[in-house]
Formats: C-alpha cells, structure tokens, sequence
DNA sequence: CTGTAGATC
DNA sequence: GATCTACAG
C-alpha cells in the first residue's frame, strides 16, 4: 500500500512538472513565433533629444512634454502584419509609461483638430492588443481632418503596400516640433506645421530608405511630390534617425532623395 | 481606410 | 464618463 501511494504521488509531481514545463514552453513559443511580438523596434531606434522612450509591445515611443506629443514613433512592419481585421476603436487613454502624463484626449475636444495616429492603427491589425495599444495618448498629434484623412492617409496606405511588397519595413514617424506653434487645449498641444515619415528598408542587397515631408494641410498632390532626404529632417527635427547603421550606409541613405527604388504603382 | 458627433443611461 | 449608433471624406 505504502508502494501504490508512492508511484501515486510520483505520478502527481510528473505531471505537475510537466504541466509546468509546457506551459512556460508554450508561453516561451507564442511570444516568439506570434510576429505580434517584439515589433516595437529593437534595432534601429532614433536617438531622442528628450531620453523620454516608453517602448511598447508594438511601437516605440519618445515624448517631448514641452509639445504634450511625440518627436517620433518607431515600429517594424512587415508584410505578415497587414491584415484587413474589423476591430472596434477603443478610446484613446494617456500613456502610463509617460511620468510626465501624456496630453489628455479632451484637449483635442472641440479644437478643430483630430487626434492623428503617428503610429496607425492600420498597422497593426495583427491582434486586438496591438490595435488598441495605437489608441495611447503619446501616439496621437493634432491634424486637420482634410490632412488626417486625405494625404496623410494616403502615405500611410502606400506605407502599407511596400511593407507587403517589401516583407520588411523600419518606420519612424512625427511631427516637426519647432518654437511658436499653435497651440490646442488646457495642456497646450502643439500642432505641427509638418509631418515627417521615414522607412528604412533594410534588406540586402538594394538596402533603401526614402523620408516624406509634408506641410499639415489639404493636398491632392502626388505622394512623390514630398520625398525629401532624411538629413533635411534631422536639421529640422535635431534627431539622427538610424544611428545603429554603418556610418557609410548610413551617410549615403540619409543624403539621397531619390525614390527610384520606391514602387509608386 | 481615416476620423467625429449625438443620444442614452 | 462609458457605450452605442450614425455619419463624412
């Protein structure tokens, strides 16, 4: 009997350790093969002239409280993100990570500007939790709607289509941050004049990069138009945006701009 | 896709 | 204030 109840209680502790080494195999194995993961950036983060970086699960941020916004948000999309999900807009909330909170939504209520996402929620429709984490107070700018929506939007889009043809994108993203802008709200958020994306294709051997540069207002014009060399954004900006690159690459990236190695379609 | 506003409890 | 539905470019 004293026998039966000890292969019994072997039995128990086999499978309790082997429940345990499964689920921390199967936590380790969801994490690491879930692309959903670890797409904030790890490689090839700009420098920041704050030192106010939260990372996130699925983008990068760094703060600049004098702006109550964002001088870049930094993300990796790659062509197994893009995804057509219907999922529902949660409301946007401050970032807790930023100590210095980030700027209330109510700001943005009744200024005449929406709350434009550096970020996209587009971007990140691979899980429910990597869309709602876009709707952070640190990922948001004010833009007017005709921007926002139209060839904003329309960047965004073509973001999206090179991330598919591509596989890989480095995405960085904000707006110029600059002395006497307009102001919204109690807190003072700024309103850029313009909006910068740059995307960093780094794949052998045609490593590319192109930058945009858009003033915040209507355009019907062609996205090409706005194709300006990243060392034009980092004068206005003060951000050196790939740091991490070989300095050769990185002196003949950030002076062209030239998009011949761009599909506009 | 990008967003906002009004009604309701 | 949270949630639902409707609407606009």
């Amino acid at each position: 009997m004293r026998n039966r109840k000890f292969i019994y209680t072997l039995i128990s502790v086999a499978f309790a350790v082997g429940f345990y080494i499964y689920d921390n195999y199967y936590a380790a194995d969801t994490s690491n093969t879930n692309s959903a993961q670890n797409t904030s950036t790890s490689a090839f983060l700009p420098s920041s002239t704050t030192g106010v970086i939260a990372r996130h699960n699925f983008y990068t941020v760094s703060y600049n409280e004098n702006f109550e916004q964002a001088e870049w948000v930094a993300y990796e999309l790659e062509s197994s993100h893009i995804k057509s999900a219907n999922f529902k807009r949660p409301y946007f909330v401050e970032d807790p990570q930023i100590s210095t909170k980030s700027a209330s939504y109510r700001n943005y209520k009744n200024s005449g500007y929406n709350k434009g996402h550096l970020c996209p929620a587009g971007d990140r429709k691979f899980s429910k939790e990597a869309f709602d984490e876009t709707f952070l107070m640190s990922n948001v700018t004010p833009q007017i709607y005709e921007f926002n929506g139209g060839i904003w939007n329309r960047l965004e889009q073509k973001t999206r289509y090179w991330a598919k043809k591509y596989k890989k994108l480095y995405v960085v993203t904000g707006g110029v941050l600059e002395p006497n802008l307009k102001t919204i709200g109690s807190e003072n958020v700024a309103v850029p004049n313009y909006f910068y994306k740059i995307i960093l294709d780094y794949q052998e051997p045609e490593i590319k990069a192109i930058a945009f540069l858009m003033p915040h207002k209507k355009s019907e014009k062609a996205l090409y138009k706005y194709v300006v060399s990243i060392d034009e954004i980092e004068k206005l900006t003060g951000i050196d945006f790939f740091p991490e690159l070989d300095d050769s690459l990185e002196d003949k990236l950030e002076k062209s701009n030239s998009y011949a190695n761009w599909s506009f379609r």
